[in-house]
Parts: structure tokens; sequence; C-alpha cells
DNA sequence: TGTACATCAGTGAACGCGCGTTCACTGATGTAC
DNA sequence: TGTACATCAGTGAACGCGCGTTCACTGATGTAC
């Protein structure tokens, strides 16, 4: 309770502070407008710095659109570990993956938010960067899904469809779980036990496939 | 040849053509940037007049944005009227629905480009209008699955489900059709591949359901 | 057909505003001795 | 430990620019007689 001005917070902290600040404020205005139309100077008056001071820390709003991107795809790289982990014993993978998905979305509603968003921005560098970063991670589920015993025959390019096909599915589900207002818990057990739904049509199918 | 400035044009006819040309500017804009950041100087400009007469037209841009929408919804259900007709023996079901948004697609890129994009947009007017569309339009879609064999016994929940997961895989590969660059028929043709098998995997899974 | 008046799509000047970016600066923190 | 200097995150004034919107206007088209 006592010891609060007393810290001796070094120099390079309080930039590092002052750098997250920046991040925070950013990601809290995409909540109501896309990333292309974010100013900065609106940025660093909810950041609590003056405009200028912001060069102190990125070069423009595109390179702080890119770090922000980055923290969303860890995001999403610590939900995929996380599925991974939870028993996947193919049956109720869908229920597991689904539960997944809602326990990080709420946890990151805007990065996720802004993932799914951007990802559909346009022709500016971070929904490009946005596309390529989660073509890559496509590529790193489809591995996962080679080791299912009835995908295992099936050839890379089939499994990158099928694993674009979840992505797209699952950000469209978080998606829904961040916008659907009011959002309690009726109305998320709706959109899960759809997504549920959506996926296990496509665990069929694939169950199905050839 | 010859009658060129003779041509006697009304008043309202000239309106109207001026009212297309901002559409048909803004539409073109909505290329590289998004719906949210589009200024009304520049539609006007591109459209060839003075930004104060915009307001002869429209009373603010999100107006003309939800015109441009109902342009774009009108070409969608042409696109489903179109499918509908053309045979639908179920087998190839997927290849004609493909084979039409590929011919639709290329023919209103610009309607496409906007409607799949905007549905993402955020908390705007347009965004918002656009994703209720959608909705509208998923469940006329659902009532066509409804006549499927294999679908007729589904409850209209998971119609509904089918629907929109469909809406939303076409919207996506109009999408991927339009950025992919550069364009030519073999990229066009890699990314309706993919565009029918994820359709057809869908239909798999539809036809084992429970 | 000719004249007098009404309509109204488009004009152009002007406004206040928020924007990104520049620049010289301040003063607390860090470092060398 | 104390002093002198260097670093550098944050400041504040200033800039030119494009924005949406207002307003009084112009002049071609339309209408009534």
């Amino acid at each position: 309770m006592s010891a609060e001005s007393v810290k001796p917070v070094s120099r390079q902290e309080r930039k590092q502070r002052t750098r997250q600040a920046l991040l925070d404020a950013a990601l809290a205005q995409l909540a109501d407008r896309p990333f292309a139309v974010l100013s900065l100077r609106e940025v660093t008056k909810q950041a609590d710095i003056v405009p200028t001071a912001f060069y102190r820390h990125f070069t423009s709003m595109d390179e702080l659109g890119l770090v922000l991107l980055a923290e969303a795809m860890d995001v999403l790289r610590r939900m995929l570990d996380a599925a991974r982990e939870s028993g996947t014993n193919l049956d109720d993978v869908a229920h597991t993956v689904v539960t997944t998905l809602h326990e990080f979305t709420r946890r990151h509603e805007a990065h996720f938010r802004f993932l799914s968003r951007e990802r559909h921005g346009g022709t500016g560098a971070v929904p490009q960067a946005a596309r390529t970063e989660l073509r890559l991670f496509a590529g790193e589920l489809a591995i996962d899904l080679a080791r299912f015993d009835c995908l295992r025959a099936w050839r890379n390019e089939d499994l990158r469809m099928l694993a674009d096909l979840i992505v797209t599915m699952l950000l469209a589900t978080a998606l829904e779980l961040i916008e659907t207002v009011p959002h309690n818990p009726e109305s998320d057990e709706r959109v899960l036990a759809t997504a549920e739904k959506r996926l296990k049509l496509i665990a069929l199918g694939a169950a199905h496939w050839r």
C-alpha cells in the first residue's frame, strides 16, 4: 500500500509502458472503426502523450498496426496450442475447439476483432500483412489436420483448403461472439451451438471425402 | 455518328446521370480503401462536379453507401436466380454455383468487393446494413435449400446455419477472385477449384447429417 | 410560335476543424570520473 | 558520495492541407399564357 511514488522506474521501462499505452489505445479505438481511419492524434491523446511523441515509438501508424497484428497472431497460436493440448478424441473435437475459441475470444476480444476485420480491410499494409499471416497460420493448422486418421491420405492442397475453411469459420465465429449485442450467456450459447454445428458439418464432409 | 450535341436531354435525365456518376465514382474508389475513409470531395471530383453539388443527390456519404448496398444486393439476388435456373441435379450443383459465381463476380467486381468487405467493416451504418441484408439473403437461400431431398427434414435453424455458411463461403471466394493478382485464367481456375471443393465438402457433410 | 417567370442542378467563395509532420526545446534519468 | 556532461522521452508552437458544410449565386431547362 505504501511504496507508491518510490518505485525506481528505469527510463527504458517507462518508454516500454508508453509504447504499450499507444498499442492499447489503438486497439481500444478499433472497437468502432477500421484501422484505416485511426488518427495518430487521437491515439496519442488516449495514451496521454502529445502527438509528436508518437514518433519516439513508431515511425507511422502502419508500423504500430503491424505490431498489433503480431500480438494478435500470438494469441491465435496460443489458442491453437491450447486446443491441441485438450483431448482431441475426434468425436468432440468440434466441441473442444469451439469452447477454446470462446474462452480466447472473450479474453482477447480486441485482438480477435482486429484480426477478423482487417483481414477484409482492403489494400493497406496492415490488411495485406494480416492475410499473409493468416495464410501461414492455416498452413500450421493443416499440419495438425494431417495427423487425423481420416485425413492422413489427403493431398496437401486439400488439407490447406480444409484448414483455410476452418480458420475462416473460426474468425467469423469470434466476430459474431463479439458483435452480438447484448452479449449475455444465452446469446453466446446460441452462437457457439451454431459454430459447433458448422464445424461438425465440415468434419462430417471431410470424413466422407472421396 | 452525327447527332451528338443535338440530343434533347431532359433535366431529370441529366440529374439521374450525375447521380449515377457519383455512385460509380464511389464504387471505383472502394477498390483500394474501405467505405469509411471515402471523402465526399474526392468522390465529387471524380464525378466531375463541385463538392457542394453532392447534396443535390444525397444528404450524406452514408446515404450514398446504402444505395450502393441496394445495388449490390440486387446483383446477388440475380445471381441466385441465375443459379436456380441452371439445372441443379445435385451432383454438379457445386460446379454450377461456382461457375455462376465466377461469371457474376467478373461482371460486377466492384459490387462484390464492396459487399464482401463492408460486411466486416465495423459499426458504421453501411456495414451494419450490409450484415442485415446478407442475413435476409441467407434466409432466402435457406428456402431453396429446403427443397433438396436430403435437406427436406432439416430444422429451419439448421438450414439457416447451412445457408449462412454457404453465403460466407461464396463471398470469400468472390473476394479471392478479385484480390488475386495478377488474375489470369489459371489463377481463377485454381481459386474456383478450391471453392468447388469447399462447397462439395459442405454438401457431403450435409448429406450425412444425423 | 413568342414572352415572362419558375425551377433547380451545379458553382465558387468562405468557414472552422482535425490531420500528420517539422522543429527547437526541456528536464529527468543515466553515465563517467 | 559528488559533480559535470550526455542521453532522450516527452513538449508545444507552427506549418500547410484536405475535409464537410454554409451560403448566395448563375444560367440552362421547364412551364404558363
